[in-house]
DNA sequence: TGAGCATGATCGGTCGACAGTTTGCCGACA
DNA sequence: TGTCGGCAAACTGTCGACCGATCATGCTCA
C-alpha cells in the first residue's frame, strides 16, 4: 500500500504543518469545498480509514469533520458503515427553489431595510468579484462569488438566524450551480446574472424593500429557469 | 474525586446499556433535551472529562455528540478551550422573532398550499396533545407540543428545505418559551394559545394561504408580546 | 506593594489499538 | 443452477494514553 493515492480532490491536504486544533478544521473545510465544488460527488464513499492515511492524519480529526458535515447535511452517514456525500434528489430540486425564494426574499427586503453606508460598498465590491471571475469562466470561483455576494447581501440584513438558514440554502445550491455552469460552459453564453445584483443593490441602497423582494424573486426565477433548462432533457420520452 | 455527581440534568442516563453507535447518540441526545429544556443553563461548562465520567462513557462518543450539537449552534466550543451551553443573548430576541415570523409565515403558507387529508388530523392530533399538556401545566411538555405542532404544520407544507430552517428556529425557541412559561406559570393565567392552533389548522384546510399566513403571523407577534411582557422586566431604570 | 515571570495543573486535540458489525465471497446443498 | 449458511476481510464505534496548549498559582524583582 504506497502512500501515493490519486490525490486530485484533497490537492495540498498535508503540505503544511498545521496547529493544534487545526487538523480538524482543515479536514473540514477541505472535504466541505471538496463536497460543495462537486470534487466529490454525490454519493461517493467517504471512509475514514482512506482519509486518514489521505491526510496524514489519525481517524480522530476525519471523524470529527465527517460528523460537522454529517450535522450540516453535506454527508451521510449509514450505521456503522462508511459514510457518503450527502446525494443530489433532482426531483427536490423544485422544494429548493421554493425554499431559496423565501428565504432570499426575506433576506434582500431585510437588507433593504436595515442596510449602513459599509454594507453598501461591501455588496458593492461582491458584486464585482463575481463580475470578475464570471470573466475568467470559472465555476467553481463563479458560484462561490455568487455566494459571497448574497452572503454580504444577508450581513446587511442584520438577522443571523436568516443569514445561517440563507446561507446553508445558498450552500447546498453551489452543488446545483455546477452542475448548471458545468452546462454553460459548453456554449458561450455570458451570464448575464451581474445587472441582476447591481439592481438589488441599488433597491437597496434606496431602501426600498418592496423592490428588493421582487428583484430577488425575480433573481430565484432566473435560477429556476436556468436549472430546467438543464433538468428538462431528463424527461424527453415521448419520441 | 467520587462517583457521586449532581446527576439532576442526565438523569437515567447510563441506567440502559446501549448498543453499539448508541452511546453517542444517546448523548447527543440528552444534551440537546437538557439544554432545550434548561436544564443545563446557558454558559453552563460541558467539559469533556467530566461528560464522560459522567455518562460512565470514553471522551470520543461525548466528544462527538459536542460537535454535533456544536454544529446546530446549541455549544459553543472556545478553541482548546472547554465548550459551553450556547449564551441566550436577549438583545438578539428581536432578530430571532424576525426570523421566526418569516419561516414562520411562509411553513403555514405551503401547508395550506399542498396538505392532505392525513396532515390535517396530524396537525389536529398534535393540537389536542398541546391542549392536554396545557392542561397539565408542565412547561417541559408544552415547549415540545408546540414544537410538534408547529413541526407537523411544517411537514404539511413538503418542504424540508424550509421546514429543516424552521424547526432549528423552533428549537432555538424553546430555551425562550421556558423563560416565557416559567413566568406564566407564576400567575393562574391560562394559555390562549391553542385557539389560534385551531384557527390555522381551519385556514389550512380551507387552503386559504392568505388566512394562514395571516395567522402565523398573528401568532408570531402574540409570541413577541409575551415575551415582551418578560423582557422589560430588566429595563427598569428610572424610580 | 504591584507588575511581570516561572512553574505546575488541567483539559482539549490527536493517536494507536481493540471489539462488534456488516459485507462480500465461497462452498455446500437442494 | 439457484439459494442458503458459514467464513474472512474491512470498517466503524469505542477506549485509554500521550502531547501540547492554556490558565492559575506563587515567586521574584523593581
Amino acid at each position: 500500500m504506497s502512500g501515493k493515492l490519486s490525490n486530485q480532490a484533497v490537492g495540498t491536504a498535508q503540505a503544511t504543518a498545521l496547529k493544534r486544533g487545526g487538523g480538524a478544521r482543515h479536514v473540514y473545510e477541505t472535504l466541505r469545498n471538496d463536497i460543495l465544488e462537486l470534487s466529490l460527488a454525490p454519493c461517493d464513499a467517504l471512509d475514514e480509514t482512506t482519509l486518514a492515511e489521505r491526510f496524514r492524519l489519525s481517524r480522530s480529526p476525519i471523524r470529527e469533520a465527517l460528523v460537522r458535515l454529517s450535522a450540516e447535511g453535506l454527508v451521510k452517514t449509514l450505521s456503522n458503515r462508511s459514510a457518503i456525500v450527502a446525494p443530489l434528489d433532482i426531483t427536490e430540486i423544485p422544494r429548493y427553489i421554493e425554499a431559496l425564494d423565501y428565504l432570499q426574499r426575506a433576506a434582500t427586503r431585510l437588507a433593504a431595510r436595515n442596510r449602513s453606508v459599509d454594507d453598501l460598498t461591501a455588496m458593492q465590491d461582491a458584486a464585482e468579484v463575481y463580475d470578475q471571475t464570471c470573466k475568467d469562466g470559472v465555476p467553481l470561483a463563479m458560484s462561490r462569488a455568487n455566494k459571497d455576494f448574497h452572503m454580504a447581501v444577508a450581513a446587511a440584513g442584520r438577522n443571523s438566524y436568516l443569514a445561517d438558514a440563507y446561507g446553508r440554502l445558498l450552500d447546498e445550491g453551489r452543488r446545483l450551480l455546477h452542475l448548471h455552469y458545468a452546462r454553460r460552459s459548453d456554449t458561450d453564453d455570458p451570464f448575464p446574472l451581474s445587472p441582476e445584483h447591481y439592481q438589488m443593490i441599488e433597491a437597496i441602497r434606496e431602501k426600498d424593500e418592496a423592490e428588493a423582494d421582487r428583484l430577488a424573486h425575480a433573481h430565484t426565477r432566473v435560477f429556476h429557469q436556468r436549472l430546467q433548462d438543464f433538468a428538462p432533457v431528463q424527461f424527453i420520452e415521448d419520441f
